[in-house]
DNA sequence: TTCTTTTGTAACAATGTTGTAACCTGTTCC
DNA sequence: GGAACAGGTTACAACATTGTTACAAAAGAA
């Protein structure tokens, strides 16, 4: 770690704690990491379907997670008026900024996921 | 992401993804990412009063968390007995490799609160 | 002898999270 | 009219996780 960032993380106000905890919190939550990969895979506006299907979890889950997601502003929701209805999910820029982040650690839980079988 | 990796996740053995779960999971628990991003700040083995001092939790759930982490290969522990017990918790080779990803992390974790408050 | 320290563990109640099943909207097809 | 579809929401029971409290071990200090 940067020396510069050491001393951010120690000279932060109590306030600001709170934002990092509420947000290590938010990534902590099941299948988020997951939700943020898959999106940042294709990176176009997906279905909510296709994000369920993908993350294999129930409709509950991943509405619960994509509205805490939005709630952070790290996703839009977009519905169009379609019949059937159709809803697009799409990261924000905010989001798409921690794409490196996310890809490597990917990377890496492949790469052990791969070296246990 | 890049094709290989892409090929390489939708090709994946059933275990293999149970593997990639298990990680996610693992990753996923309360206080995880700051339990690995506090020990990867000092290189240096950590003894158990000091993480749970920087992590802000219950002794429960910090023993826990190293257990896991333990059980993972991410972690060693060393005892020594000395009077009042020591014992140093320290990154394994395979943890540190996921330093550069975790750091990036928090970058953006902390950019973001510092933008929120 | 009793206190203190670190590093936990065990039991347990409180709290949080999950999936399931039921239900809803709105429109098109039969 | 009834079914079917996407995209949810609600209620609820089952399950998982958390912190608290109590306890332990070992030995040096008071």
């Amino acid at each position: 770690m940067s020396q510069e960032q050491s001393e951010r993380m120690q000279s932060m106000c109590e306030s600001a704690k709170a934002h990092v905890d509420d947000l290590l919190v938010l990534l902590s939550k099941s299948k988020m990491l997951s939700i943020l990969y898959i999106m940042n895979c294709d990176k176009e506006p997906m279905r909510f379907s296709e994000i369920k299907k993908r993350v294999n979890s129930s409709s509950t889950t991943v509405a619960r997670r994509l509205g805490e997601l939005e709630d952070h502003g790290l996703v839009t929701r977009t519905a169009f008026a379609t019949v059937p209805a159709t809803v697009m999910y799409e990261l924000t820029e905010d989001a798409i900024s921690l794409q490196p982040s996310l890809e490597s650690m990917f990377e890496w839980v492949l790469n052990r996921a791969d070296s246990s079988v």
